[in-house]
DNA sequence: ATTATCTATAGATCTATAGATAATGC
DNA sequence: ATTATCTATAGATCTATAGATAATGC
């Protein structure tokens, strides 16, 4: 109920606030943040500019839930695998690939939005992408654990954006290469870590056990 | 000569266009493109707004000339290692050292230019920015001669990201740990390339000789 | 005369708020 | 009465242009 819109269209099935969601996912990761006005995020979501705010108190609440809401499942996937007692290796492969395939699949390149300039002031955001970085720094702990400290948080930090870079190869070609990408940035990943091509044959095999949906 | 500026400040020794250059350089990458205000970006190089359209058509054009000439010096290397008779393991190397070493120093994070939503539409940038894409891919070529098609690319794809995740990196850790940056980069390239330890001692060590300033 | 700068501002936004309106529910 | 929406708009920008100004050079 309510007044009727100004415009009507086809029902989508999802609620405003979900179709007030989706058009600034499409919006912020194509043209940014700071570019996109909520005029346009409203009439795309089929309503006028003004109604936005009877969902959410602003602009800045838009990105703070999408960007949440984005990293969340990651997150999810790190804890399910901590509690595993398969070998780090396995677990980081499949943290990867688990990942890798949330950043691939889904309407909108939403990773993107860690790429925005804007992301670093949403605290919230950040404080659950600093967890999943922890969670990926764990798993390599024990494969890098010859090495001297200074290397090793290298190394965490280039296998760490091994995984993100999926979401530049996905801006780049545009295209959804989907097939195969899970298990391409998961070997990229362990690769990177040092992981040689015997080990990394093993580790996969054993995280393909633990990927969900199996 | 001309007019006396408003705000007097002591000479930096850049002309007034190369201020107004750092000036948006620091902005865009921290804040964003169109997060940033001309007003910023003139009253950061000391002079009035207006004044910033004597030196540049617009903030277009401020934007473009940061790309190209951030870009131009990665593809002015690859060129150069196209011509020499090294493998291609060994050149590969080397340009990743150097596009990694480029993009480590330098006053801002000028790389993170390239991520900004806003880039795309810059043609001129894009033109120069897919030539290096190519150099890599053909740098790679051999190394993956085995592989099926579909792999190769992904593999391109992935090893032309590993070095631009030292923009991501460098965001990140908002440290400059440039130490190592250009070796462990250029190693991680090549093993997600697909190069196994053995080879890698080897080609690194060619590599090396090719790095500018030897 | 030339030039680099300035001040002032037109015109076009953009965000967020105020308050009206047109439905349904009780 | 409640609510989802609307229209209208205040206030705050922001970009780019017009035209004045204060130097130097000839």
């Amino acid at each position: 109920m309510g007044r009727p819109r100004a415009v009507a269209r086809p029902a989508t099935g999802l609620s405003p606030r979900e179709e007030l969601l989706a058009a600034a996912a499409e919006l912020f990761t194509v043209n940014g943040y700071s570019a996109t006005t909520t005029r346009e995020v409203a009439e795309r979501a089929g309503i006028r500019q003004a109604t936005l705010y009877h969902y959410f108190r602003g602009k800045e609440e838009l990105l703070a839930e999408l960007l949440e809401s984005t990293v969340r499942p990651s997150l999810e996937a790190a804890r399910l695998l901590a509690a595993s007692d398969a070998p780090a290796g396995a677990r980081l492969w499949a943290l990867a690939h688990r990942d890798a395939t949330l950043l691939c699949t889904g309407e909108h390149n939403l990773g993107a939005l860690y790429l925005l300039p804007e992301a670093d002031r949403f605290l919230g955001f950040q404080e659950l992408r600093t967890a999943l970085k922890q969670a990926y720094a764990h798993l390599l702990a024990p494969i890098t654990a010859a090495l001297p400290q200074h290397e090793r948080d290298l190394r965490a930090d280039l296998v760490y954006s091994v995984v993100e870079s999926v979401i530049l190869i996905r801006r780049n070609t545009s295209a959804r290469a989907v097939e195969g990408m899970g298990e391409a940035v998961a070997d990229a990943a362990l690769r990177v870590g040092g992981v040689g091509e015997a080990d990394l044959a093993h580790l996969r095999e054993l995280g393909r056990a633990l990927l969900p949906g199996r």
